[in-house]
DNA sequence: ATGAGTATC
């Protein structure tokens, strides 16, 4: 948490103060909150003097400012100021208008702020500099570099601010307008429920039905009933708007005023296929040839649904395309294909900026940009230039099976909202064109309307912990947009009932509170919190690290083998998540070494990450005085490093059936096998894994050898006998458990050994 | 006998 910044004398002494030697009126003279008039902003956006710095405008200020009259909203400015001055607590818009706010709201008069959340962190960062600029705001004197961020952050203005995750670009008492990633927001309202330090909230990009973007609309919803003096916003770019504007509405018949501001693209022309296309991926390539020989200069955008089947198809294409040209040079110039897809490293990302190649003679046909995206370019990425668009209509989506606990990824169709975004891609320097790979009959009828929101197709553990966190009572009956089905709701409440977070009455616990404080699923934060015990928090920690970034093997198609083997060199035969605590040591050792890294076939993004994750959790960590503590012998810390690991994960427990490499997971009774990237050298009884992967066929991944008088030691409660299916797995776990029961006495027993960890925790939390 | 669409704290 930063500083509460309303400690201070607010601003506006500032204004009426001596510090204004001239005698020129303070430029927001008369301006008084929620009633100004466009007249008034219109003439301060004028004058001479910035009246939030109160230093004198830039010329650079003037020239965007000429700029931004052309904007479709600034004619609207009218209309603007005159609706927000009538209306009580909710407007929906159709676009950016974060700077009028807060001309209007005045936030700095207040000592508070306005928020605007944005889904992606670049955006927050991005418009937050953009703003600044439009706003003339003071700049930090440098850039701020963090040694192992991967995106460098901008030099900001101080009254224009953002704050995402390992970064908190603002002043307290000088930031009036904080940008922000809606996840940020909701970790801010676990501990702030009435988000006092705010006085207009604006939801960004709401149509992309972000998990947090949905929660953060039912709190919202609430806490205007709480605060009457909070304004609400809601931005959306399409359609749904409607859908927003009924949900907002207090009362029935009452509906949240809607603004639209008209976007500022080109004409799109759409083109379906006559028939439905059998082969995506084959009519893809022949669709982009087709637009190379027979179309106009412009570059082409292409939607393929993943890596693999974005570089396979960039190869034909540029195989292809190099024929044409080597027959006909006359008519057909030279081409580039350009993969881009998020794990791309980001030097390869801005390939997507280059020029189109030249062509091979001055009068000769010029060359073409082809880039080939998954839907990274339908959202995050915009590139210039593009004039065709190529959509064969799928894309992979995040799908979320609650009875077996399951999330994956499946090719599906697109939404016609998706399909629109896609075309409008090709229409933003000129006209452009889109070819459907599907009949225009199916778009009109196949295609949903929107896209699934992410909360009805996502495992919400981690959300309801949130959500209790933040005082919700009832789960279900909390007024969401969209509300999940009764089952994910279920099961999420059933693993952190199981993980004690939550007691027999769906209470929050003690243990439950910190677990809510760590970015983390509530698995890993259970783990992470009771590690002390075991001695081993100091591994654990750096084990969660690794877990929370992307993975950190690097396998080139054409040097598999070799990077087999630098993987051979630092697996740890009992386990998956040893080896990757000693990569981490390694990397460590190697004083962060990218070179080391590369030469291991590791990416070392993705070890600089973790080190950033590993330091934030750290952080969080002290604060509630959870020792980081370590044990001397390895052997010994191996094992204990395994106990902690069934503290969070004794719902993730496969037993081995049979002969082969054959897995039944535990009281699921899913059939899954061993990831190949395993390194377990052999098949051990009882496995914990971290991962259950839908591919080809049921996997589980990162996994690591226990043993089963473990579970029924650290979760008697899941693995109460009586309640188990019978099987090989019960009976297996009965004779252990008739074994155990003939222990000396004395042993550490299951129940015992949890009270005691709850009551630890207990102790933490009042020290805290 | 082989895999991650996109985000976020």
């Amino acid at each position: 948490m930063s500083d509460n910044p309303y400690t201070r004398a607010p601003p506006l002494a500032r204004f009426n103060g001596p510090s204004t030697s001239n005698k020129a009126p303070h430029p927001l003279m008369g301006f008084l909150s929620r009633t100004v008039k466009a007249p008034q902003v219109q003439k301060a956006l004028e004058g001479d003097t910035n009246p939030f710095t109160l230093q004198p405008h830039t010329k650079q200020y003037h020239k965007i400012l000429e700029a931004r009259k052309k904007l479709p909203v600034y004619s609207q400015m009218t209309e603007f100021y005159e609706m927000k001055s009538l209306s009580d607590a909710l407007f929906l818009f159709l676009n950016r208008i974060p700077q009028f706010v807060c001309y209007t709201d005045l936030p700095h008069t207040k000592g508070k702020l306005v928020a605007c959340t944005q889904p992606r962190r670049v955006a927050a960062m991005s418009v937050a500099k953009r703003v600044a600029d439009e706003m003339d705001g003071e700049h930090y004197p440098r850039v701020i570099r963090m040694p192992s961020l991967i995106v460098i952050p901008v030099p900001l203005g101080k009254q224009v601010g953002y704050s995402i995750r390992f970064e908190d670009m603002t002043e307290p008492g000088t930031t009036f307008l904080k940008y922000m990633t809606d996840g940020m927001l909701l970790r801010e309202a676990m501990n702030d429920p009435d988000l006092n330090r705010y006085s207009t909230i604006i939801l960004d990009e709401a149509h992309e039905r972000t998990l947090a973007t949905d929660i953060l609309m039912g709190l919202l919803k609430s806490l205007a009933k709480r605060r009457s003096d909070l304004k609400i916003i809601i931005m959306s770019a399409t359609l749904d708007a409607h859908k927003f504007q009924k949900y907002f509405a207090l009362q029935k018949g009452e509906t949240a005023p809607l603004f639209k501001v008209p976007g500022r693209t080109h004409p799109v022309e759409v083109f379906y296929t006559q028939e439905p296309e059998p082969d995506y991926v084959e009519a893809a390539i022949r669709t982009v040839l087709m637009i190379h020989r027979a179309e106009d200069p412009g570059d082409i955008l292409l939607f393929l649904t993943g890596e693999e089947e974005i570089e396979d198809a960039c190869r034909k294409i540029k195989l292809e395309a190099d024929d044409l040209m080597n027959q006909d040079p006359d008519s057909v110039g030279p081409v580039i294909c350009i993969p881009l897809y998020s794990s791309l490293p980001p030097a390869q990302q801005q390939r997507i900026f280059d020029d189109p190649p030249k062509g091979r003679s001055p009068d000769g046909p010029p060359g073409r940009k082809i880039v080939i995206s998954t839907n990274i370019a339908e959202t995050s990425l915009t590139i210039d230039g593009i004039v065709y668009v190529v959509d064969p209509g799928f894309s992979k989506q995040k799908v979320y099976n609650p009875r077996i606990r399951v999330e994956s990824l499946l090719v599906s169709p697109i939404s016609k909202a998706s399909a629109q975004q896609r075309a409008g891609r090709a229409g933003r320097t000129r006209p452009g064109k889109c070819f459907r790979l599907y009949t225009e009959k199916d778009f009109m009828s196949e295609l949903e309307e929107q896209t699934h929101p992410e909360i009805l197709r996502s495992n919400l553990a981690n959300t309801v912990l949130e959500l209790v966190k933040l005082g919700i009572k009832d789960l279900v009956k909390f007024d969401y947009v969209d509300a999940p089905a009764p089952e994910t709701l279920m099961r999420a409440l059933e693993l952190l009932n199981y993980l004690a977070a939550l007691d027999d009455d769906g209470n929050l616990t003690a243990l439950g509170g910190i677990m809510a404080e760590f970015p983390l699923d509530p698995q890993m934060a259970k783990m992470l919190i009771v590690s002390p015990e075991f001695r081993c928090s100091n591994e654990i920690l750096t084990i969660v690290a690794m877990l929370s970034v992307p993975n950190v093997w690097v396998r080139p198609p054409n040097m598999r083998r070799e990077a087999d083997q630098a993987k051979k060199l630092l697996e740890v035969p009992d386990g998956d998540h040893l080896t990757l605590l000693n990569v981490y040591n390694h990397y460590s050792l190697n004083m962060h070494d990218k070179k080391w890294a590369y030469n291991n076939y590791l990416n070392s993004r993705a070890l600089a990450q973790a080190d950033n994750v590993r330091a934030q959790l750290q952080r969080t960590m002290e604060r509630f005085e959870i020792d980081i503590v370590s044990t001397q012998d390895e052997r010994a810390l191996y094992l204990n490093v395994r106990k902690a690991l069934v503290c969070g994960f004794f719902m993730q427990i496969a037993h081995k059936e049979g002969e082969k490499n054959a897995y039944l997971t535990v009281k699921d009774n899913q059939v899954v096998s061993l990831h190949p990237s395993c390194g377990l050298d052999t098949t051990p009884e009882w496995v914990l894994f971290n991962e259950f992967v839908l591919t080809n066929r049921p996997f589980i991944r990162t996994v690591t050898t226990i043993k089963p008088e473990w579970l029924l030691e650290y979760a008697p409660l899941y693995f109460e006998l009586s309640s188990f299916p019978k099987g090989e797995t019960r009976r297996a776990l009965e004779s252990i458990f008739n074994k155990g029961n003939r222990l000396p006495v004395g042993s550490t027993k299951g129940k015992k050994r949890s009270r005691e960890q709850s009551t630890e925790v207990e102790a933490k939390r009042k020290r805290a």
